[in-house]
DNA sequence: CTGAGATCCTGTCTGC
DNA sequence: TGCAGACAGGATCTCA
């Protein structure tokens, strides 16, 4: 589910939790995409949250010495609940304990992960990501370069999180469609105005979609509760069969690297 | 090294 | 209604 704007809509509501004391943590359920470690659980009592930040679809919580790192993998969120407030939903599966509200991690499917590290740069999940796509070192010149050196489509260039991150599905066939360019060009005959087009696309798409809160296709809430306002705004995504917004060309749906693709055959090329 | 495909898991929707 | 099968926003791992 989340991509880059839906984790930056969490972490942003959660950072109120900066400065504040965690007291505990309790995993209910460790078998999550990795096996939570023990000393997740052990290791966070009374400690002093120092930074909240994203670095690609993490969440990081940062302690002195330590950093939690949380993904939200394909159907994970966090929700902010009071401590008086007494329920639990189903798979809710751990809980960040402050003085008077929690944070739930709250994942069916149970692909998201939590690590704790005391050297998060290095960590094996981290320290090989790419480029964050908001930042000025994701430029033409930098996305010119990685599909010059690939035979693979465009769509799953700008996937990889080893090259770009923050990046999903979504907004992956919405950046492409705003930049014109069908998803299953072969990247090695990307222009460099296609990388111009496409760079100012993701930004874009990315920029907005976390303006209005992240997209809620189905269920996303951000950790206060609030749903993302983007699905409205789609381009493409879910959108198969119906007029191309540009062109009234009907939008179709492929199946490019395993994952739902849409595009407008006329406009993108 | 690369790239294609399987895989982890549950919930929801579609078609018979 | 019931039920089988497809599909879902991610990303790693295995194997050729």
């Amino acid at each position: 589910m989340p991509e880059l704007p839906e984790v930056e809509t969490t972490v942003r509501a959660i950072s109120k939790f900066k400065n504040k004391t965690l007291k505990e943590i309790i995993v209910h359920n460790k078998n999550l995409r990795w096996k939570v470690a023990d000393k997740v659980e052990l290791a966070n009592k009374n400690k002093k949250i120092k930074e909240i930040e994203r670095r690609a679809k993490y969440i990081l919580i940062h302690f002195e010495d330590s950093s939690l790192m949380i993904h939200l993998g394909m159907s994970g969120k966090l929700r902010i609940q009071k401590i008086k407030n007494n329920f639990f939903m189903k798979h809710d599966h751990a809980e960040l304990i402050f003085s008077k509200e929690k944070i739930i991690f709250n994942d069916p499917r149970r692909f998201g992960s939590i690590h704790l590290t005391n050297n998060f740069k290095n960590h094996k999940l981290i320290k090989n990501l790419g480029v964050e796509p908001l930042s000025k070192s994701f430029n033409k010149s930098y996305l010119f370069d990685v599909c010059s050196k690939s035979n693979l489509n465009i769509k799953k260039v700008i996937m990889d999180q080893k090259k770009i991150v923050g990046v999903g599905n979504i907004y992956a066939s919405e950046s492409l469609f705003l930049a014109k360019i069908r998803p299953d060009k072969s990247a090695s005959k990307i222009s460099m105005d296609d990388c111009y087009e496409l760079v100012k696309s993701i930004k874009k798409v990315l920029r907005y979609a976390i303006k209005m809160g992240g997209t809620t296709l189905k269920d996303f809430y951000s950790a206060d509760g609030s749903p993302g306002y983007f699905k409205i705004k789609l381009n493409v995504y879910g959108r198969s069969g119906q007029k191309c917004k540009n062109c009234e060309e009907a939008i179709v749906k492929v199946t490019i690297n395993q994952r739902a693709t849409f595009y407008c055959p006329n406009c993108q090329s």
